[in-house]
DNA sequence: TTCACAAATGCAACTTGGTTGCATTTAAAT
DNA sequence: ATTTAAATGCAACCAAGTTGCATTTGTGAA
C-alpha cells in the first residue's frame, strides 16, 4: 500500500476532481518558492495546456485556497502556493525592480495604519519594490 | 491684465504645450478629490476625446509629476492629481469595496518593516481595501 | 465492472485596457 | 506670417483574461 499523496489529499479536501493538470499544476506550485505568471506556468508545465483550462484552474485553486493571486503592479497576475492570510493578516509581497521575481515576505511586521473616521479597513495589501538578494 | 492660471503654470514649469485637451484634463483633476479611471475621464470630459490622445496624455502628466497612477488591484489604473511622493514616501490608497472609489490617503504614517538581509527597498506601495465613510 | 452524470477540458471566438504607426493639425518660437 | 516640433485623431493592433459549447474524464452508485 501506497500513503496518499500531500496534493492529493488538498485536492481531496477541497472537494476537486484530481485530473492530470490539477496535479502537474499543484506539484509545481509546491516546488516553486516564487509566485508564478501564467506565461510561467505554462513555460514550466511541458506538455502544452489550454490557456482558459489554465485560467480556470487558477481561479479553482485560489478559491479553495490552494494558492493566491498576488497584483505586483504590472497588470500581470502572479500566483503562489498557499493562502493569503498568515494569522489574518494578508502577508507582503517583494518584488525585484531587475529581475522581476516576486518573493512572498511570510515574516514582516503587519503595518498599522490609522486611517481617518468612518472609514473600515478589511484588509491591506502592501507590494515592495527593490532589489532582490540575487541580483 | 489677467493672471495666469494654475493648470497654465503647471503645464509651462513642466515643458508641456497648454492644447486644449491637456487643460480641460487637468482642471478635472484639479477639481476632483478621487481617483479616475480611464472610463471616468471619458464620461466626465464631454467632448469626447480620442482613446490614444487620452492615454498619451495621462502617460504625460505623470512622467511630470503632475498626476499619479494608482493600481487598486482591480487591473485598471486609476489617476489622481498630484505627485505620489510625499516628503520621500509613496501614500497609501484606499479602495471602497462597496462603491469602488479610490481615495489618496495623505496624512498615513510611514510604516517600518524590517525586510530580510541582502533585500533592498525603494519603494513601498500600500492598498488598503474596506467601506469608506460614505458607504 | 460497468454505467451515469457532473465536472473538467479544449477550442474558438470574444472582451477589454492599453499601445503603436502614420497622416493631419496646432502651439509657440522666430 | 513662417516654420517646426509636438499633439491629435484614426485605425489597426496587442496581450491578458473570459465565455459558450461540444467532448472527455473522474467518481460514486449500481
Ligand atoms: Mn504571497
Ligand atoms: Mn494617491
Ligand atoms: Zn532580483
Ligand atoms: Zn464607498
Amino acid at each position: 500500500m501506497m500513503k496518499t499523496k500531500d496534493y492529493e489529499l488538498l485536492l481531496e479536501r477541497k472537494g476537486l476532481k484530481k485530473t492530470k493538470v490539477r496535479i502537474a499544476l499543484i506539484q509545481h506550485f509546491m516546488n516553486m518558492e516564487h509566485a508564478q505568471s501564467y506565461n510561467d506556468l505554462q513555460a514550466a508545465l511541458v506538455s502544452e495546456l489550454d490557456k482558459s483550462t489554465l485560467y480556470r484552474n487558477l481561479t479553482s485553486f485560489e478559491q479553495a485556497g490552494i494558492i493566491h493571486r498576488i497584483n505586483d503592479h504590472t497588470g500581470i497576475s502572479k500566483y503562489a502556493f498557499g493562502e493569503p492570510q498568515i494569522h489574518g493578516n494578508e502577508h507582503a509581497h517583494f518584488v525585484c525592480e531587475c529581475c522581476e521575481t516576486v518573493y512572498c515576505m511570510e515574516g514582516l511586521v503587519p503595518l498599522q495604519l490609522n486611517i481617518p473616521k468612518g472609514f473600515k479597513t478589511n484588509n491591506v495589501q502592501t507590494v515592495i519594490k527593490g532589489i532582490c538578494a540575487k541580483c
